[in-house]
RNA sequence: GGUCCCGUGGUGCAGUUUGGAGUGCACGCCGGCCUGUCAAGCCGGAGGUCGCGGGUUCAAAUCCCGUCGGGACCGCCA
């Protein structure tokens, strides 16, 4: 599937746009149907072919594409020059028609060549066929910025920009912005900060997301809200995590998960469509619990199978130490015996480093197991393993065995390690993860840890746990708190919120804030919650991570115009760089030395 | 905080396992030739701190230690 975006096809562009400036038509644009035009184009030498004194082939090339220009010499030129080229509209004489290009058809004649701006050599090729470094291509990005892929890649998350809005729009939403400089709130990532001027000693925050604003505008009766938004976050980068990042932030008043779901829908329905012409089907749903238990991730990616099993109750009995645990997962590998011992043990240090206390192989024979457990396990437990698997010969288990959670993070890491697509392959399994629980975990202090923020309604059926003496009945309450999964990236997330103060301070409560430091923290939030909120559900998704699938790339540094490196640099302009002496002062900072 | 991979003319690579002269390939660049090419072709030329520092050795791109830069991942990212 290649994705497309606006050309020179598509019907909604003004056909007159290139008809503008020093230029009459954009390079990609011209086709037979302009035969005998006389036309102006610009753009920059990608290309010079000299064939002796007076002739030579010059591709010009524009964000549109290439087209073939002949001169009478070109030996003055050189590539990235930009030019303007004046010239006629011709077919390309018999034999020598170029299949390869949209424009090759035809070339621009009789050329006269005005020299707008001259370069000297680019430091790397601007050719789709050469992978350069990317630090080199970072370094000098604007040039970067010409190869039709980055071309492509900006100009789709440009349309898929537009077609949420229009989606968002359509549905009854106002866009509204919501401030950059904030308070710090000590929730959740690490925050990105700006000293004070006006008031030496305190900071700004930059925000994480608008999470209580947008809050703050439904109590404002602003009904549908959303926004594209920037978001900072000040932890380790990764291919799918840039310090700065865009979502499009939206929250609704009056409104339930399922009409959530519903309105996000309709515009991931609009983004995709605008980026491959056609509509995905309607959105699978999927338990957390279901996530875990199956994929081990509560980011599923369902392009291909390799599930895990529990067989926990196969080994119930079980004289094997290793395998009397809370929890026994298998991976089924078809065809996976021929592994070698050595990608086996390698296996078995990743498991080890993702958590596990090992990793069981077993290779499925014709008439044994071969592992090297297997002479502690009873024929018995072999037999119900290889049914409870559906194992056959010639097959790989794979099996762990641990506390839950631990079990289906390690085989759900192992599931990827074993049979992750690339990026472009298994179309677009869009996901939707449910019944999220409201507590992921029991901090240091006892008190459970809020999987979502501590603003997340709990699931209607599980309220009366709240109210239970015992600390685990708390970590199986379900929220009402929903992931959105594109082939196992977390797209974005949302919850239904609590507008109850009552409930409000009951959760604060179990999260052991009390009520000063639920003032301190939220107050404004808490006060606006006093004066008549209604009961309000929202949603943000990342757009940088959506725009990067949909282009097919592994990356979304790819559709970041001006990204960072994954440490946190940028090669370009240098960032971040040391502070003057007299700004450090105006704004009441010394530095310490360097830690050691 | 941790694990792993990469770093060789402007660009992309080979050479590193098994130490032996900066050796090689392609592109680009400079000059020349060339009237239908399209990653044009042909001839000639220039261009190197093998990321950096230290160590081992008669000898290091190659082995060892450290460090810097880039990348992937775990932790982290409510």
């Amino acid at each position: 599937m290649t994705p497309t975006t606006p050309s020179s096809d598509d019907p909604s562009r003004d056909p007159a746009a290139g008809a503008r400036g020093l230029r009459s038509d954009y390079c990609g644009d011209l086709r037979v149907g302009d035969e005998g035009r006389q036309v102006q184009v610009c753009g920059w030498v990608a290309r010079r072919r000299e064939h002796g004194e007076h002739l030579a082939f010059i591709d010009l090339r524009d964000h549109t594409g290439l087209v073939q220009c002949v001169v009478d010499g070109a030996h003055e030129l050189r590539n990235e020059w930009v030019v303007r080229v004046t010239g006629t509209v011709r077919r390309r004489p018999d034999g020598t028609l170029n299949e390869d290009l949209p424009t090759g058809e035809i070339e621009v004649g009789d050329c006269t060549v005005e020299v707008l701006s001259s370069s000297e050599p680019v430091p790397f090729p601007i050719d789709e066929r050469v992978e350069v470094d990317e630090t080199v291509r970072l370094r000098h990005r604007y040039l970067d910025l010409r190869a039709s892929r980055m071309q492509r890649n900006l100009r789709l998350r440009a349309a898929v920009n537009g077609a949420l809005r229009a989606a968002m729009d359509r549905q009854g939403f106002v866009e509204i912005e919501t401030p950059l400089l904030i308070a710090s709130t000590p929730e959740g990532a690490r925050d990105f900060v700006v000293p004070s001027r006006l008031s030496p000693g305190e900071f700004y925050a930059l925000p994480q997301s608008p999470q209580l604003f947008k809050q703050l505008c439904m109590v404002g009766s602003v009904d549908r809200y959303y926004q594209v938004a920037r978001c900072l976050r000040d932890e380790d980068l990764r291919a799918d995590r840039q310090f700065e990042f865009s979502q499009l932030d939206l929250e609704a008043s009056f409104v339930s998960q399922s009409d959530i779901l519903d309105m996000v829908g309709v515009a991931i329905r609009a983004a995709v469509a605008s980026a491959r012409g056609e509509e995905p089907g309607p959105i699978a749903h999927m338990t957390w619990r279901d996530a875990m238990d199956r994929f081990g991730s509560d980011k599923p990616d369902t392009r291909f199978e390799l599930e895990l099993v529990d067989v926990t109750g196969v080994f119930a009995q079980t004289e094997f130490n290793a395998f009397r645990a809370p929890s026994v997962k298998a991976i089924r590998v078809p065809g996976g015996a021929d592994t070698t011992r050595s990608r086996l043990d390698d296996l078995t240090d990743r498991a080890k480093r993702w958590g596990a206390k090992g990793l069981v192989w077993m290779r499925v024979e014709p008439d044994e197991i071969n592992s090297p457990v297997a002479k502690f396990l009873s024929a018995t437990e072999l037999a119900d393993l290889r049914a409870a698997t559906g194992a056959t010969a010639g097959d790989l288990l794979l099996i762990v065995a641990d506390e839950w959670r631990t079990t289906c993070h390690v085989l759900g890491l192992l599931r990827l390690e074993l049979g992750r697509p690339a990026v472009t392959e298994g179309g677009l399994q869009f996901l939707w993860v449910v019944d999220f629980p409201l507590f992921e975990a029991l901090g240091e202090d006892g008190s459970p840890v809020p999987a979502h923020h501590p603003f997340t309604m709990p699931h209607p059926d599980d309220l009366h746990l709240l109210d239970s003496a015992q600390s685990a009945d708390l970590l199986s309450v379900r929220s009402q708190a929903y992931d959105l999964v594109l082939n196992g990236w977390e797209l974005g997330s949302g919850s239904v919120r609590i507008h109850d103060p009552v409930v409000q301070r009951r959760i604060f409560a179990l999260l052991g804030i009390g009520a000063d430091e639920a003032q301190d923290r939220f107050g404004f939030l808490l006060d606006a919650f006093r004066f008549g909120a209604p009961p309000h559900a929202g949603f943000a998704f990342g757009i940088d991570r959506l725009v990067a699938l949909l282009a097919g790339e592994e990356n979304i540094r790819e559709v970041i115009a001006f990204p960072k490196t994954q440490s946190g640099g940028d090669p370009l302009t240098g960032a971040p760089g040391p502070l003057d002496p007299g700004q450090l002062g105006e704004l009441g900072l010394r530095l310490l030395p360097p830690a050691n």
